[in-house]
DNA sequence: GGTTGCATGTAAATGGTTACATGATTGT
DNA sequence: ACAATCATGTAACCATTTACATGCAACC
């Protein structure tokens, strides 16, 4: 899935310009599961266009740059539903957090707490993100979507919780010499 | 964190080649966080060497390439260690298949649910693939890394599981006419 | 007076994937 | 016979991020 689709997604939501579409990706329904830059959104709001697949309406603001608002016209549906029946890509994940638990030991205790910590508050804002949406009226897979994800950051959020103690029997880099020869080899 | 510092990091746990470097990530302990190609790997490889991060050990085998077995300096550790406290990028995810969920009622039912079993057995066998793991002299972040690895999946797994009932009421886009119009608009 | 939010865009740089190139061994 | 596993590497291509460029309004 590209950015040009990821905005057919979007404009299929409804009309939007390519700020309010960033905000969809920032804070919105889609905000935990891809993330997107304007670098990436307006080259492709473009594209989208110059293919027929979505229609750009010049909205004179006072004081404010021309806001462009794009929508999706039946070519871009088509497109849409063409690009969900490929095969999915296999989620692409990049974790620097897990990644750095994964190698927990190599760094100072209060640091991993910290980092902690605030991966509880952001699977915590990011469920109330969730929350926020209005689901009443979704389709039922796109309620199975946010329930999902629902499920999987609440789930997180608590096995952080009552799981982090685990780390207190364990040594901290600095409170010993060799660090981090202690562990391999 | 490039490729290099995840590198540093399979080197950490023990030496070894690009091709089972490889292969942490993709059946590994970290194949649910990153994902690598062999385009990465090998001239991270390369570069680790030229930085003095890592050693490599040529081993000639009969009848196949040498295999270039490597290992992690001082050096690599100490920049290992370095990296691992640089703040944390936000995890960056590119999940196709909830992107289709999301938009799940433009796409035929079978399709969905075909989509829908094979998540859940990827989710299974991801779950397999930790199990797999003998963390036992994990370090306690490590396991914490392991247990919330488990903890999501398992939530993941049994909430489609329980809940992909509910598309059962959702019509598909070929049992009716004006397909995708019927949701925006 | 500084930061945040609104609003759009481009160009360079980064980084990674995909495809290619090679080749033996082992299992089906 | 064919596919998969082992094993390394390069180069072209691609997409995206980052940084730059601009500027007003509202809030603190």
């Amino acid at each position: 899935m590209d950015a040009r689709t990821l905005c057919l997604g979007v404009l299929q939501l409804g009309d939007a310009s390519g700020y309010e579409i960033k905000k969809v990706f920032e804070e919105g329904v889609l905000s935990h599961i891809y993330e997107t830059s304007f670098g990436s959104i307006y080259p492709a709001l473009n594209r989208l266009v110059e293919d027929g697949l979505a229609i750009c309406t010049e909205m004179p603001q006072d004081k404010r740059p021309d806001k462009k608002v794009y929508s999706i016209t039946p070519a871009g549906r088509a497109a849409l539903a063409a690009a969900l029946q490929q095969v999915p890509a296999p989620d692409r994940i990049r974790s620097d957090f897990l990644f750095i638990l994964m190698f927990g030991h190599l760094v100072p205790r209060p640091h991993l707490e910290r980092l902690i910590d605030q991966r509880i508050n952001w699977y915590r804002d990011t469920l109330a993100r969730i929350d926020k949406c209005d689901t009443a009226n979704w389709s039922a897979s796109a309620q199975l979507f946010a329930g999902l994800g629902r499920t999987v950051f609440t789930a997180a959020a608590e096995y952080l919780e009552q799981n982090r103690h685990l780390l207190e029997q364990q040594e901290s880099p600095t409170d010993r010499n060799g660090p981090a020869a202690a562990v391999a080899e």
